[in-house]
DNA sequence: GAGTGGTCTAGACCACTGT
DNA sequence: CAGTGGTCTAGACCACTCC
């Protein structure tokens, strides 16, 4: 036989399915829930939390529980650098047209939201390793947060790293003011001549902090899916590096790998 | 003032940082925890999941909690491609050596436990999308689990497809008995003459079912990896498609993106 | 059979959300 | 304030593992 909180889930999950209880709608209370299972309170809970890791309801405390209404995919494609490349000696008059991003998605620029902070930081051991430099050098360390306009989380949490003395260059690059900046981060570094060779990635899933969880509106359970991007200019020199943090539950990576002909 | 659940964690979680609690050690039974912390079991147990989500412990029933041994970490490349289509035109000697698992790993071929098994099936909707063959079209379907000798869980769960009539040209590649076939994949396409020209491979992060987290050794709460690799040859045609499950604790993917020269 | 974790109960009390 | 979910207790009984 099965276990009792198993098929109180069982039971939900079905109904939600069905379309019984639709996205956005509050479910029954858990003391409701009691009298019609005729299981304990902890036992309901058990159910609910179990339907929660699958990602199919979210509990707010205080006010209820809700079927979670299924989300915008984030899609992200490697092709989006040799776009951005091709776009980065462009006029600003045409890169003014689209991102990166609304590339990716499909999206207008104007259902996205965009924010961006700057900051400089010395680097600590991870970072003074990826770059090569030494540890306690002055990094330019710019933050975004980018969500639809519809919805209440954002869809990725971008950390972008420089080497502050490598762009002071362009006293431009150094000010959040200037954010969006059409063109993107090959067209930045494209002012102060430098060129792009190649991009490596880092793709690995880990469960995420509370404050990521939060941050991202992950349900318990749900993955982060931590993607390091490192780029190299022709002269085979790290120039930029990022951490990219995106919901598991919703994001989809392609990879395309050109392979030589024979 | 924390909750007692997370004080608890806290205190155990401490506790096997600093060795306190080694790799494998079993912990304090539950019971006793309950008289060490002056809180009831439910309490205990509510700590305890904390730290089995987050992969610190691991749950026995009927034997104990215990300490969760680091495993070993999955490496996969997408270089390992370029690498696979150098060696396909090569001697069956020299194909011999070693195989693209080894290659990302760098683990000898005797640290690998191999297997593979190869059945017929007719191609479902998802499937003859991808191939753009109609539904019901015969597949090869190719079944790989490998391991490191050490461990006991397999770290990749790989279901590869082939178009059967366009394989069977070569009726070494219909049987299992061939397998490790030397050189990879790409090397049993060379035997009927296909090139590859691209690879395509979209990864996304889901929860896994039951049985997969049963197979893979996941812990709950572990995400799980998906890789769904398409390869084009050289007219454009899809001509294997592999899905690759792998635990999301323990892998790390790179992507290489090569920029063209401006 | 002894010892372990897994499920479940009935109920107290706290914390948050809305009116 | 009423209504919701969150934490915690004390204890019963079941299921699994190992000797």
């Amino acid at each position: 036989m099965a276990k009792a909180y198993e098929r109180i889930a069982d039971d939900l999950r079905d109904r939600i399915r069905a379309g019984e209880l639709a996205p956005g709608d509050q479910l029954p209370s858990e003391t409701t829930l009691v009298g019609r299972y005729g299981k304990s309170l902890p036992t309901i809970r058990q159910a609910l939390a179990l339907l929660q890791a699958e990602g199919l309801i979210e509990k707010q405390h205080g006010r209820g529980n809700f079927v979670r209404k299924p989300r915008t995919q984030v899609r992200r494609t490697n092709l989006r650098h040799e776009w951005e490349k091709a776009r980065a000696r462009e006029s600003e008059q045409e890169r003014k047209q689209t991102g990166a991003t609304e590339h990716d998605t499909g999206l207008d620029i104007d259902d996205l939201v965009f924010h961006a902070e700057y900051d400089q930081v010395e680097a600590g051991e991870e970072l003074a390793a990826i770059f090569g430099v030494p540890a306690g050098t002055v990094m330019v360390e710019r933050t975004y947060r980018t969500r639809y306009s519809a919805e209440d989380y954002p869809f990725s949490l971008v950390e972008s790293y420089l080497v502050r003395d490598m762009v002071a260059e362009n006293p431009a690059l150094l000010d959040a003011a200037n954010e969006p900046w059409p063109g993107g981060t090959q067209n930045q570094l494209h002012t102060i001549g430098i060129e792009l060779d190649r991009i490596e990635e880092r793709v690995l899933a880990r469960p995420p902090a509370p404050d990521e969880a939060e941050e991202l509106g992950l349900p318990p359970g749900t993955a982060l899916i931590v993607l390091a991007k490192t780029s190299y200019d022709t002269t085979g020199r790290v120039v930029e590096h990022s951490f990219v943090r995106l919901p598991g539950d919703r994001t989809e990576l392609t990879f395309v790998t050109p392979l030589e002909r024979w």
